[in-house]
DNA sequence: CACTTCTAAACC
DNA sequence: GTTTAGAAGTGT
């Protein structure tokens, strides 16, 4: 008797393929393994999702010669068991996503092995003259470097039928193919340096002179910035390393953050926490989901750590979710202090290390895994209690592959693992707020601050009329500060020096020619750049349209800041702190935390996870900003962000003060942050989305579609819609199609069209949404629960 | 005739 | 996502 099974590929393709599983395999078959297979031409790794004797196998009647065997069974141990499958088929159904790819996803640390296609000449090949038509062109290429693959063929003959060419060279004699695998070993980064040779005979290479300029700027670059910088990179970069100018070089991936140990809380808890320490507590051992709503300063990390310790001393585990910065900052070290058995997973791992880390959980070595999404995934055992910190944070939402959100993964998580859910927030999501009170979720408050802290004082300054960037009340309040010897922080939300240049003669504004948006300046570094592609340009001295000369900033992003700042308070010792400086594990932070600056300017990523008690003063330059995008959530992460950034201020002896700067100081969502006032927020919120029937009231699907050509792109849009007309009215809404807020990226046309639904959407619908194959050129996306709409 | 370009369909 | 086969177009 045969045994058969159905194996998924991380591919987008929604059948599951039955292979038969030949008798000397058979005893190894298992749900969860992986097997290598023949798959089309080409041998892949796929996930075992069924395993089923010859009966019933209704193929084995309708087209018995197509399935083949099995090659090898790749597990000794499943990678997951029927529980989690469950888990994983439900995922594939709710966001749409092929069962191969969520599998993929979740199982992303451990490599899948694949076969690659690699040509070589023959003697005849290299023998025969070089001529000029592709065939040829792609045999000098491969007489050029001994041998290639697939990839570097498709990379050098880009939208050129490679195929249909190499089968001739093939057929012809001139080339042979073999296939090698590729697959695990650790990730490695490649880096571009300077040598330090003297450059000559450059000029009549400028795209060469420019490349190296951004090289020696820097000392050195990740080959993969360098890229996004210069859209054909290799030819004036191989000129360049042939030179001897610059050197490229391999290295593993550094680790961002050195975990210290932070010293163990010793205080008592206050009633509040310890009431609300006993709900959960009482709560442990079956499923439910706990919003635990505290203000900033709570000590929400402190119920956190001795759930933790709880759950481990009754022999259960920990998952906890963090976002990712608070996760290299202080929270993690924290944890460290507290349990020894912990596996802590952030971007700055290589994948070796991760690799370790996961085994170590596979092994049952480890009670705590905390990490950021991903890390929900992890294959933990007998997991007591997850916690989702931060649980209105958008970074749970992974934007591209499968769409899934890790809080919510997580609370579908604790029921099927039966165990507690723990969502904590300062600032809880609406919807996660509205379960809270619909009784779907056990809410539990922190009103106040540990130690009877005060809340800081909220000022609202209206900026129509200033002419400065910083208001006079926002400089007469650092400089009480300052003169205290107090620290500050000032929060923008920008990158670079202003969001755009203007030319003051006839309004023109310099734009990213992919992107069609508007291009942000870089003072110091002397160019605009694009921050959706990284397209860079020399900043202009004269306006590229009518030539004038008045080239002015328009807005203001955090290098102006810095700036200005500077010029206020010419004594004082300022830091600067955005994305770039934390990915680098810099020490600004050390340097702010130990009193050698007195001022941090700083983008969102001060806003999370940092504890500094001598900061009194916190000013906001742009409260604005993230107000006015048209994305239904704008007013929400408006005022989560300002919340958090206020948070920041007080937090020591000394009580605490926030200014935030806005030409809209009548907006009440500035009133309910300065008055600490989260319910009258979400009061509002919820009556407005109520109103218009946004989630929490509907479910959401953004369909977004992508292309070069943008009546390809719209044409395809309104098919689907079509499509899907015959829904409509049953619970269903359509918007659009219209185009998208970013409405060129990338130097592709972006158009959206978006579902709103009374609860879960039909299955019939949903089938309707895949089996649409948009035609060649056009991508289609499925966010399913997006996070905004932008 | 040799090669290119585009598209649909299969992949077990 | 990858591959192939086929149809139709291009150029000598």
């Amino acid at each position: 008797m045969d045994l058969f099974v159905d194996v998924v590929f991380n591919l987008p393709l929604r059948q599951a393929f039955l292979y038969r599983v030949p008798p000397s395999l058979a005893p190894m078959a298992g749900v969860g393994k992986r097997v290598m297979a023949p798959f089309g031409r080409r041998r892949l790794a796929g996930y075992i999702v069924g395993v089923r004797g010859e009966a019933g196998v209704e193929e084995l009647e309708t087209a018995p010669e197509r399935v083949k065997d099995v090659i090898d069974i790749i597990d000794d141990e499943p990678l997951f068991d029927e529980n989690r499958l469950a888990l994983y088929r439900w995922i594939s159904s709710h966001y749409l996503a092929p069962l191969g790819e969520v599998i993929g996803t979740a199982h992303a640390i451990e490599a899948e092995p694949r076969e690659e296609r690699v040509f070589h000449p023959t003697p005849e090949g290299m023998a025969a003259e070089d001529r000029d038509d592709l065939p040829g062109r792609i045999l000098a290429l491969i007489k050029r470097k001994g041998k290639a693959s697939i990839r570097t063929i498709r990379r050098s003959f880009r939208g050129k039928a490679i195929y249909a060419a190499l089968s001739s060279l093939k057929k012809r004699g001139l080339i042979e193919e073999r296939t090698y695998m590729r697959g695990g070993g650790g990730r490695r980064e490649r880096v571009v340096s300077y040598t330090g040779k003297d450059v000559k005979g450059l000029e009549r290479a400028p795209k060469q002179m420019a490349i190296l300029k951004r090289v020696a700027a820097c000392g050195e670059v990740l080959l993969e910035d360098l890229r996004k910088e210069f859209p054909n990179l290799h030819g004036p970069l191989r000129a360049l390393k042939d030179k001897g100018l610059i050197e490229i070089s391999s290295r593993e991936v550094v680790r961002a953050w050195e975990d210290e140990p932070l010293p163990a809380h010793n205080g008592t808890l206050m009633p509040e926490q310890e009431r609300v320490l006993e709900r959960i507590r009482e709560g442990l051992g079956r499923e439910g989901v706990f919003l635990l709503h505290g203000v900033t300063g709570s000590g929400k990390t402190e119920i956190y750590l001795r759930l933790m310790a709880e759950v481990v001393s009754r022999g259960r585990r920990v998952v906890f979710l963090a976002p990712e910065i608070a996760l290299v900052s202080r929270l993690s070290r924290y944890i460290l202090a507290r349990f020894r058995r912990v596996a802590l997973i952030h971007s700055g791992l290589s994948k070796g290390e991760r690799l370790e880390q996961l085994n170590a959980i596979k092994r049952g070595e480890v009670d705590v895994v905390a990490g950021p999404r991903s890390a929900v995934f992890m294959p933990l055992r007998d997991v007591g209690l997850i916690i989702v910190d931060e649980e209105h944070e958008p970074s749970y939402k992974q934007e591209e592959g499968v769409r899934y959100n890790a809080r919510d993964v997580a609370i579908l998580m604790g029921r099927f693992y039966g165990c507690p859910v723990l969502l904590g927030s300062a600032t809880p999501s609406v919807e996660s707020f509205h379960s809270a009170m619909e009784g779907r979720f056990h809410y539990l408050e922190l009103p106040r601050r540990v130690e009877g802290r005060p809340m800081p004082v909220v000022r609202i300054v209206d900026m129509r009329g200033e002419k400065r960037e910083l208001s006079g009340i926002l400089l007469r309040a650092m400089e009480e500060r300052l003169s205290q010897g107090q620290q500050v922080i000032l929060f923008i939300n920008r990158k670079g020096y202003c969001p755009t240049i203007i030319c003051r003669d006839c309004g023109y504004v310099y734009k990213c020619p992919h992107c069609l948006i508007a291009l942000t300046y870089y003072k110091r570094r002397r160019h605009l750049r694009c921050h959706y592609c990284g397209f860079i340009v020399d900043a202009p001295s004269i306006c590229a349209s009518c030539g004038g000369y008045r080239l002015r900033p328009l807005g203001i992003g955090i290098e102006k800041v810095v700036e200005e700042v500077e010029r206020a308070f010419p004594g004082a010792r300022v830091g600067r702190v955005d994305r770039e400086v934390v990915r680098k594990g810099e020490r600004v932070w050390e340097a702010f935390d130990r009193g050698e600056l007195d001022i941090l300017v700083g983008t969102q990523v001060i806003a999370k996870g940092y504890h500094f008690p001598r900061v009194t003063l916190v000013g906001v330059v742009a409260g604005d900003q993230a107000l006015n995008l048209p994305d239904f959530r704008a007013t929400e992460r408006t005022f989560q962000i300002l919340t958090q950034v206020a948070g920041r201020a007080g937090r020591g002896e000394e009580p605490g003060e926030v200014i935030i700067q806005t030409y809209n100081p009548e907006e009440p969502c500035f009133r309910s942050v300065a008055d600490h006032d989260y319910r009258a927020f979400y009061e509002r919120e919820v009556a407005l989305r109520e109103e218009v029937g946004y989630p929490p009231f509907s479910r959401l699907i953004n369909l977004i579609f992508e292309g070069r050509d943008m009546d390809g792109v719209i044409l395809e849009a309104r098919k689907l819609k079509e499509r899907l007309e015959g829904f409509e009215g049953k619970g269903l809404e359509i918007l659009g199609p219209g185009p998208a807020f970013y409405q060129r990226l990338r130097g592709r046309w972006r158009w959206q069209m978006v579902l709103k639904g009374k609860g879960e959407f039909q299955p019939a619908l949903k089938e309707a949404l895949l089996e649409h194959r948009p035609s060649r050129g056009v991508k289609m996306t499925i966010d399913v629960d997006p996070v905004h709409l932008l």
